[in-house]
DNA sequence: TCTTGAACCTCAAGTTACTTGAGGGTCTAT
DNA sequence: ATAGACCCTCAAGTAACTTGAGGTTCAAGA
């Protein structure tokens, strides 16, 4: 049983050691198991379970949300339909922000065309764009 | 001159009084002039500024990022193709942030789609699902 | 005129999810 | 044995606000 020390763990499920304390601070991991001298020691199973919580927030699950599903996973008796439900309302939480960001994205693109049309020419204390942005919706 | 009174301006621009406050500790906004009894009084031209700075908050400009567009449109000298630089910059990043989301958005319905497929039944020990998040990449 | 209630004031602390820093032990290899 | 990498705890910092406590001012109705 080869034991992974706070370094080996971050390396291998792509965290830090200090988020892994912190993570373990407020109760998302399990307090570790320390060696002789006071350092924690960790398994395969922390490196999966860190694995699914990173995996988890990088779907952009908040730590709450993280906190339930870990939860889910613990009991046996509630079923993967339960993640599937939280799951599914994060979907359209992200697909909400998706749709925010392609208008974003088509918004800033016009401004910059409309610089590049009548700003062209280089600087001008005529430029409008930067008074239009201020205007009143 | 019909000044405005915080929460009227906080009406106008889609904020409210606190972030306002705040705007002006950090210094993004000017000390606002105060009536009699201490309250503070705005006209159009903070109606403007303000309108100009939460549109860039919208964006997704950081607070930073504000400040030195803000600082463009004061200083007649500096043209908009500046802000258009700056604006272009973002564009990048979000255009990157759109592409990441676009992969969330995937794998969240590929997960809830396996769910559908695996779990429709009902609850099951033998569901794996979860068991999968947690499996190294 | 008085009084209520909404809106305002300041200052401090809370929020999220971490990161960074200070000051100091432990482990491993040479 | 000693250097250097890695680890420890605890506290504070980060972004961008929000929330709360405790008190003042304003506008309108009785």
């Amino acid at each position: 049983m080869p034991h992974l020390r706070i370094g080996a763990l971050a390396a291998r499920t792509g965290t830090n050691a200090p988020t892994i304390r912190y993570y373990e601070g407020i109760g998302l991991l399990r307090p570790a198991d320390r060696q002789a001298g006071g350092q924690r020691a960790y398994g395969e199973q922390d490196v999966k379970r860190l694995t699914f919580i990173r995996r988890c927030r990088e779907f952009g699950f908040s730590i709450e949300q993280v906190r339930s599903l870990v939860a889910l996973v613990q009991d046996r008796e509630r079923s993967c339909m339960d993640a599937r439900n939280v799951a599914h309302e994060h979907l359209l939480a992200v697909r909400a922000k998706l749709n925010e960001l392609k208008v974003l994205e088509r918004s800033i693109a016009g401004f910059i065309a409309t610089c590049d049309a009548s700003c062209a020419g280089g600087p001008g204390p005529d430029c409008t764009i930067l008074e239009d942005l201020a205007r009143p919706s």
